[in-house]
DNA sequence: CGCGCAACCTGTCTGC
DNA sequence: TGCAGACAGGTTGCGC
């Protein structure tokens, strides 16, 4: 569940809990985590550097250590950041603590599924790179024009769903957003993404900033993993128009939401307000 | 290069 | 009720 609102959710939650501080240790407990560097590699580069800030790029969050060292963590599928859980806590598998007159709270890495990743960039040219070959467009800043939003899906063939998933054009829209953002823009998520014209492709983007602003301002979603980094449940889905909707009447026709698969993912429509594309039809 | 899909893990829900 | 199988927020790597 972790996507852009989620991770920005936990960033801003952490941010005034660790600026700062001296990290003094990262215990790792799962040596899968930092794959491929070993947890005594990472912990010897980021052990004893102060954290200056703490930022996101798309899904990413990223600590930026003293001595341009950046930690990049990425919550994958069911990950969490948590201040201060409890020793014993369920499925913790690293944990920062930090230095100082009364240590501070901790913050401990949670992940049953063990998909989530910490990697080390050292160096901003390192940092520049990782990020260039992963994340496109930061779509809540300013270079998300219609022009990027059209070069994104200029000449695919692909869904037009697919092209919203995918980390490299626009960074940090996951299955739920793209799914949300569709739907406002009434979109079928199978329409191959080339034949979607310029008036739609900018209200998609507007669509896509609107329902991650939403995310961020109810503190992202909780299916069900995801927790805020005091363990409180995001409140976004409650306001979900589709996703995760299959039989309810759609808010706006009242047709009967459908689910079926794009992009190889779980996908939620409204085939009235979404018009299929020529020769799809097909629910479950 | 574009695209679809299996794989990575574990837990929970679904259908027989 | 029990159990095998499907499915889950994401990303990567492989095959065509």
């Amino acid at each position: 569940m972790p996507e852009l609102p989620e991770v920005e959710t936990i960033r801003r939650q952490l941010a005034p809990v660790v600026e700062g501080r001296t990290l003094r240790e990262l215990r790792i407990d799962d040596a899968r985590w930092c794959r491929p560097l070993a947890p005594a590699e990472l912990k010897a580069a980021v052990e004893g550097r102060r954290v200056e800030r703490l930022d996101r790029r798309g899904k990413y969050l990223v600590w930026a250590l003293e001595g341009d060292a950046f930690l990049l963590a990425h919550l994958r599928m069911t990950g969490t950041l948590l201040i201060d859980p409890p020793p014993g806590t369920r499925y913790e598998r690293v944990r920062w603590r930090f230095a100082g007159d009364d240590d501070g709270p901790d913050i401990a890495f949670c992940d049953p599924r063990r998909f989530g990743t910490g990697e080390l960039a050292l160096g901003g040219d390192a940092l520049d790179a990782f990020f260039a070959a992963r994340v496109g467009v930061e779509p809540l800043g300013p270079e998300f024009t219609t022009d990027a939003m059209c070069a994104a899906a200029r000449g695919r063939r692909a869904p037009i769903k697919a092209v919203l998933l995918d980390q490299r054009r626009i960074a940090g829209v996951g299955n739920i957003y793209a799914d949300e953002a569709l739907f406002r823009a009434q979109i079928h998520p199978l329409r191959p993404a080339g034949t979607v014209r310029r008036p739609q492709l900018d209200a998609l983007r507007g669509a896509i900033v609107e329902v991650l602003n939403a995310g961020i301002g109810a503190g992202g979603a909780t299916i069900d993993d995801f927790r805020h980094a005091d363990g409180v449940e995001g409140a976004f889905q409650n306001e979900f128009l589709v996703h995760r909707r299959r039989g309810e009447p759609c808010p706006r026709c009242g047709t009967e939401i459908v689910k079926f698969v794009a992009a190889g993912r779980g996908t939620y429509a409204c085939e009235h307000c979404q018009r299929p594309p020529r020769g799809v039809r097909r629910h479950r």
